[in-house]
DNA sequence: TTCATTGCAAAACGTTTGCATGTAT
DNA sequence: ATACATGCAAACGTTTTGCAATGAA
């Protein structure tokens, strides 16, 4: 079987047992996900996908649904645009963006799960942590220079 | 000299030694800002500054500038909203916020300096890190149990 | 006085809602 | 067949821009 035949079953997967209807706007913006080299904004994705494969408000709409399944993380930059990457399990990550040029690097090693516990000890009004966000700021190494 | 003045004197100190005239609209919101329990987002930032105090634009100016000099903190719960906090060097802290009703409790131990010299290793395009952003996400004790 | 700062009007975005139509299971 | 999903239109909330008027140093 062809390696995209076999990319194609696998995000089909995830969406069902996720209890969501395989559909076109559905399969397309996952396989979208799944490839994108950082987290993409809703204009960054109405641009690569397919013309009348999705509309934008499908678009929202799937996201809001996929973030809440787990399916996809929501992602903030500081940039007025929410942004949404394919959660993969695998290859836990957060980014770094430069403030300037917005160039996004990935980096691991965000060690949170000791930190929640403590958290939890520290705050009294809270019972548990389900999420967390982590991304760093900074100058790449073409803008600082400037 | 009573208290209140002294914090007067204070905050018309922060924003002049950042460059800033001492305007009506900059006293009120960093003042604002400094006696709030969670970081503010426009609509109530707006709702609690005294009727007439500064124009909306005009927060929204005075905001990119204060962030721009350091004075204040973009934050992000997730809600399509950015939130300011006024950036307390002495009480570095970062939040927990619940999904369910937004409540929002303070927490301290984020360790980023040592991640950011591992990350700057890690990432061959970046030469500095500037800011970092950090929060959880979870359930407060009243939700968790809905 | 002078230049930084503000207010107002209007536009530009990002995001959400309601409802009729379409479709995966 | 039918409950789930989508598309379209329109509303909503946040943020930005241009320009003339104002005010702090």
């Amino acid at each position: 079987m062809k390696k995209s035949l076999q990319n194609k079953d696998h995000t089909k997967n995830i969406i069902q047992k996720a209890g969501f209807r395989a559909t076109k706007p559905r399969l397309a913006l996952l396989s979208l996900l799944q490839v994108a080299k950082y987290p993409l904004n809703i204009k960054e994705i109405m641009g690569k996908l397919e013309t009348a494969t999705a509309d934008q408000v499908t678009v929202y709409r799937i996201l809001d649904a996929f973030k809440k399944a787990g399916i996809v993380n929501q992602i903030n930059f500081q940039d007025n645009a929410t942004r949404y990457e394919y959660k993969d399990t695998e290859h836990d990550h957060h980014h770094i963006v430069c403030v300037t040029c917005k160039k996004v690097e990935d980096f691991i090693g965000c060690d949170y799960k000791k930190l929640a516990g403590e958290v939890l000890k520290q705050t009294p009004c809270f019972a548990e942590i389900t999420d967390h966000s982590f991304e760093f700021f900074g100058k790449c190494k073409t803008c600082v220079s400037v």
